[in-house]
DNA sequence: GTCTATACGAAGATAGAC
DNA sequence: GTCTATCTTCGTATAGAC
């Protein structure tokens, strides 16, 4: 449920106030949405003192926000390069699909993707935060694609699996918040996995 | 783009203020979202009145949510009918991505799905609106299913592809927004397409 | 780095006149 | 049905002390 021991800086110490909030952030965006989650969420979550908000995130919500958002991106790489150790990408989709399976389910359908919340949300002229979303899909992407082409997928084809891998999962996930059961996200997986079969054994 | 003649009570007149009013809603939402689009943004597309909110909308925000909610979906509910004429789901599959590359691409990628904006942002007290999302993304899969069943797809094949296409063209919608591409939907509709290829060469 | 207090603005909702 | 005015709540952001 993402409650991972946050990165920290250089050596293994607890984390920081700021690396809490950050990791709140994400947490709690993904159930609350991103104008939903207020600093005052973002304190008491993580417990992080009040008075160095500003300190910390000079730059406001906006940088508050856009930290969360590449967390969490990264966060997701780290699942899939886990599952991607033997090179399997059906193994990598099974492992994608159980992820989101467990935020959803741990969380009685509360919980969504953080990303795709700050994607909906995002105001235009706050340019940065688009493109630290645009950022992340474009870091899952390249991971897939990788996978893919590995295993003597075309280029061309790769891409647009991996597109559509990302696209009908988070979809899925949207559904399934909304739905309040995992079916859709056991539905796509399986057409995802036929569509991945069909291209590994044509490759 | 969703400015449409609004399906007024009975007869065929000019639409009400109301009518307006839940269509303005749906069309700001998908582009600023729920919690972005407030009743004084509302009020300033319809040209409504602002002394009225209350009196047509006794449930104030929410309730104007949840007819823009269902407005919206039974708009795409029209899209999908009218493409599905002739019973060809690959054929509906392209009238439903091109509407969406219209959408994305006319409003220079700043308007999303307003179903999935209010998917993710609503509050879980707002039981209301979930409720609403749901039954929209019921609708439409329930067409779809309709189409595959009659191309004697199976009853549990057709279950799944259905949620497959919403799902994986809902979040390519938001990847294209994110990137300002239409790519990601470009991507997906091949990707849909090889996979109705095979179901229906199979059924 | 962290605290309190406060300024500032936005938005939902209500009351009561016309 | 529609208007204006106002109440209330809330959230971001800033200022200045410790």
């Amino acid at each position: 449920m993402m409650q991972v021991i946050v990165a920290t800086r250089r050596t293994s110490q607890r984390p920081s106030s700021r690396d809490r909030m950050v990791a709140s952030a994400a947490m709690l965006i993904r159930e609350k949405g991103l104008t939903g989650t207020s600093f005052g969420d973002v304190i008491e979550h993580s417990g992080a003192p009040r008075g160095s908000i500003y300190h910390h995130f000079p730059g406001g919500k906006t940088q508050l926000v856009e930290d969360a958002v590449r967390y969490a991106g990264e966060y997701i790489v780290g699942t899939i390069d886990r599952a991607a150790e033997d090179g399997d990408p059906v193994k990598v989709l099974r492992a994608f699909t159980a992820a989101w399976r467990r935020v959803l389910e741990d969380s009685d359908f509360r919980a969504g993707c953080p990303v795709v919340a700050v994607a909906v949300e995002a105001h235009e002229d706050e340019s940065t935060l688009t493109a630290a979303v645009s950022d992340v899909f474009a870091r899952w992407h390249e991971s897939l694609v990788g996978l893919l082409r590995a295993r003597s997928v075309s280029e061309a084809r790769s891409r647009r699996l991996a597109t559509t891998m990302v696209a009908a999962i988070e979809g899925a996930v949207v559904l399934c918040r909304a739905t309040r059961s995992v079916q859709p996200l056991n539905d796509v997986g399986r057409e995802l996995e036929t569509l991945l079969d069909e291209a590994l054994a044509s490759a």
